[in-house]
DNA sequence: GTGTGACTTCTAGTCCGTA
DNA sequence: ATACGGACTAGAAGTCACA
């Protein structure tokens, strides 16, 4: 745990949707980490809304899932 | 200026969006910074898609402009 | 009112381990 | 396979002087 402070209601939309759409598509965060060459840990963290992730990072991870950056973000995924 | 390597996509969709909806609004980039609570050259620098920014502060400006963080990244704004 | 380079501070992001 | 901690490095955050 890196980041307990203000996380952001956004953050905590990203992490919501990143976990269930990996999930659908019925990937670990290890292989989501690898395909969007991130750091195994790094996503899990993310996927917890801890970390305040760059959007360079939202963007290899939309990828990664096959899904658009803009998706991710939504309150009502 | 600050970054050129890898100006990703998302990170252009942000800009562009962001400057429009700006202007829309008839805000300068001083106005929208000090309603965002953020730096005047920072803004500027983001809106030139410098900067790798992060979720929190795509949150913060989008509040400020009165739109949804998600939408700020599509690519049709 | 905005663009830019340089700069310092702080955290994003990596990597090791352990559970 | 995931959570979490410590320690480290890369890079985002934030500011300024000048154009």
């Amino acid at each position: 745990m890196k980041k307990k402070s203000t996380p952001s209601a956004t953050r905590l939309f990203f992490a919501r949707n990143l976990k269930a759409t990996r999930e659908r598509l019925g990937l670990s965060q290890e292989a989501l980490a690898e395909i969007a060459e991130l750091h195994r840990t790094y996503v899990g963290s993310v996927e917890r809304g801890e970390r305040n992730i760059s959007i360079d990072n939202i963007e290899c991870l939309a990828k990664a899932l096959g899904v658009s950056p803009a998706s991710l973000l939504e309150e009502s995924a």
